[in-house]
DNA sequence: ATTTTATGACTATTATAATAGCCATGTCAG
DNA sequence: CTGACATGGCTATTATAATAGTCATAAAAT
């Protein structure tokens, strides 16, 4: 039973979650941590560990994450969260001053 | 009807999920685009953009870059699927490198 | 060489994400 | 001011991700 793949994904997309996937097992391995080991720490099952470093699109983000997280792969180019808590106050502020709903009047679409 | 929460995240996955997220509506923003223009642009629910952009850990990874890189959110630090496939190169060749199956007898745990 | 076990691949089942559709509110443009 | 529409927040339904379990293979360790 072939499931029927509607959803298409762009290029971009496939390659960077394929590279996380691999940043995850590189990780994993440079720590000597097996498969089940650390499905186990994460609390998930082997198999979707095994998704996730095979690069599937349709596994959690926050799996992806946390898998991440546990092997030391750093996300948004920081390695605590105090640091990636900052970052997100900073484009807080900047969404704060853009105003609140978007109209589609003017079709102006600067690219800035 | 309060959905039974059974999974924890930590801290780090969570500020960067979010992090993900205001940056993509930020990206959307700029870019003047409504909710559901992007949601309609990334074949997707405008419920499940909204989501994403509120840093839900439960949606897909794919869904979550797609729209990413729709808005022009930099993944991995980089703009292009090329360069991404090129980093994912280099990190095959280095996997390459360490044994194929991880043997926890030794109980070594190098931390590099 | 032999044993042990880490990994890949698969299935059926269960949990839950994604969806369509709705209403209420808010806010931008005229 | 006010009317149009963007957004937030729900619900029921459907699609599908996550799981537990099994089996086969491969590769470490002895």
């Amino acid at each position: 039973m072939i499931p029927v793949r509607k959803r298409t994904y762009c290029r971009a997309t496939r390659e960077a979650t394929e590279l996380l996937g691999k940043l995850i097992r590189l990780g994993r391995k440079e720590r000597r941590m097996t498969a089940h080991e650390l499905a186990g720490r994460a609390g998930i099952s082997r198999a979707t560990l095994q998704k996730i470093e095979n690069g599937d699109l349709r596994c959690e983000i926050g799996l992806f994450f946390e898998v991440a997280t546990l092997v030391g792969v750093q996300l948004f180019g920081a390695d605590d969260a105090a640091t990636i808590q900052m970052q997100s106050a900073r484009i807080q502020d900047k969404l704060a001053l853009l105003p609140h709903s978007i109209r589609t009047s003017g079709k102006v679409d600067d690219d800035f």
